[in-house]
Parts: C-alpha cells; structure tokens; sequence
DNA sequence: TTTGGAAAACGAAAAGCTTAGTATTTACTC
DNA sequence: GAGTAAATACTAAGCTTTTCGTTTTCCAAA
C-alpha cells in the first residue's frame, strides 16, 4: 500500500505560492522580489523552493528566454479549501461549526465582517432549498 | 533580538494534545493506548513527545505514584483560536469572511452545519448590536 | 533488603525541511 | 566564437522533528 501524502505545502512553499497566486506566474526573481524587505533568501535558494514546488506538481514551468516562468497548477481556492479540511479535521473533530464558533468569538472580528460571514451562510442556504 | 517562536504545535505533539485534551489528563501509557491501532509507537518515542511538550509549556505533569500524570496547560480552545488566526493569516489574507467562504463552499457540508453556524453568527451579531 | 518489572531520563539516529555554495548553462554582445 | 552576466542544476550543510535504544530510577512483592 502506498505511503499517503499529505498533499499540504510546507511553511517555505506556502509563502512562495502565495506570491505567484498573487501574480498570476513568476519567476524566481520575481517572486523574490516580492518577499519582505527582512527575509533576505540568496537567490538559489529560492530557485530551489520553486524547483521542489514543481516536483510536487503545484506549479510548472516553461522556458521563456533563458529564464523560467513558474505558474501554479492548483488554485488557491482549492488549497484553501483542502488546507482547511485538514485543520477541521485535526483539530475541531471534523465538525465546521466549530471552527467557526472559534472564528466569530474573535474579540478584534469587525461588525462588518460578520455580517459578510452571514451573508455567505445565508446565499448557501437559500441555494440549496430552492 | 530574540527569534519569534510560531506557537504552535507539530503534528505529533498534536495528535497527543487532542487526546489529553480529550481525557483531560493523562499518562504516557493513557495517551499511546487512545491512538489508532496502525499507529504503533515505542513508549519510549510517546514519552519523548510529552516531554517535550512539557518544555514548551502546552502542558504540566505530576508525579502520582512512580507514573508522571499529564495535563494541558492550554484549553484546546484557545489552541483552535491561535491555530485558525495562523491559517487565516498565512492562507487567507487575514480575510476572515474569504475563509468561511471557503468552508461554506464545501459539498459535502449538511445543512444542518449550515444552520448551526448561521445561528453562531447570528447570535454573535446580536450581542454586539445591544 | 533484594529483585523483577514498568516507567523516566537521556541521548542520539533517521527523516524531512530550509538554506545556500559551486559548477554549469544560456543568451547576448563585440 | 570568446567574454560575460545572469539563471539553472546539482549537491550538501545545518536545523528541526520524529522515533527509539540504553541506562537509571522507582515501587512492590518475596
């Protein structure tokens, strides 16, 4: 039987996906460039991370000039979602409403946003019966 | 300037959280016996993870008889709290209501979660309102 | 009070993550 | 085509996490 994956990015990678997320594609440079002023990573060992993101299938590469250009093959609704699956499950017993419970006891959560939260629940609802 | 420790836990000193958070406290042997049965462990690898979670304070123990007894400094909601404000931080733009999104997005949620988590919401909104 | 069995303390091997150095390749310029 | 500046490929050092073996301690029963 195969060893199972756990299909989650590690610290590193997650901030490097974010980054291309954030810019559709990249490359090593620019993603660099984009990090904070304080994370100060030679270049190689960017060009690592994303040479391991592409081992692990999160993005891919092409060629453009002598440069690559990395582009993520999985949005990040999806692993927002999956990452999200995972925390539910690890800690709040597979049960969604207790994180969210955990969510809104949230003393510095602003009106608004709550009310954005219910809103959401509320478009589901009605979907879902009629 | 000093490091700033993430706070949070690794998967396995997780997994031996849940189940003292579970009974409430608990020996090396309480611990190994409530995990799945595929995961076999050495005793001696579950006593090394207590003895570390006991250094980074997550929990106490005492001494009852020969047996050191286990207990959680941290309530497990607390833990939930920190544990999503990371997630949301680092895979969420910090937008609480992108989350919930997402939660609300999944498939298989029943709408009986559904109406839970609206009625938490719910009942959040009209606490602050008067 | 000796001894046998279970647990704790300590240390360290094994595995995985993060970071970066060196060597090689590439495309462009003269 | 030789020089050169920038990028990639390869490799590995240094941490952290995970796992467990060995030695020591402790209790209880003969």
């Amino acid at each position: 039987m195969k060893k199972k994956k756990s299909e989650l990015l590690t610290e590193v990678e997650l901030e490097f996906m974010n980054e291309l997320w954030a810019i559709g594609e990249g490359t090593v440079r620019d993603v660099l460039d984009r990090l904070p002023d304080d994370r100060d990573l030679a270049y190689t060992s960017g060009a690592t991370i994303l040479r391991i993101l592409e081992q692990k299938d999160f993005v891919t590469s092409r060629k453009e000039g002598k440069t690559l250009v990395y582009t993520p093959t999985l949005a990040k609704d999806i692993y927002q979602t999956r990452s999200l699956k995972d925390l539910s499950m690890k800690l709040f017993d597979d049960t969604p409403a207790t994180l969210v419970a955990r969510l809104v006891d949230d003393e510095t959560l602003t009106e608004e946003a709550l009310g954005q939260i219910r809103a959401l629940v509320d478009r589901r609802l009605k979907n879902d019966g009629g």
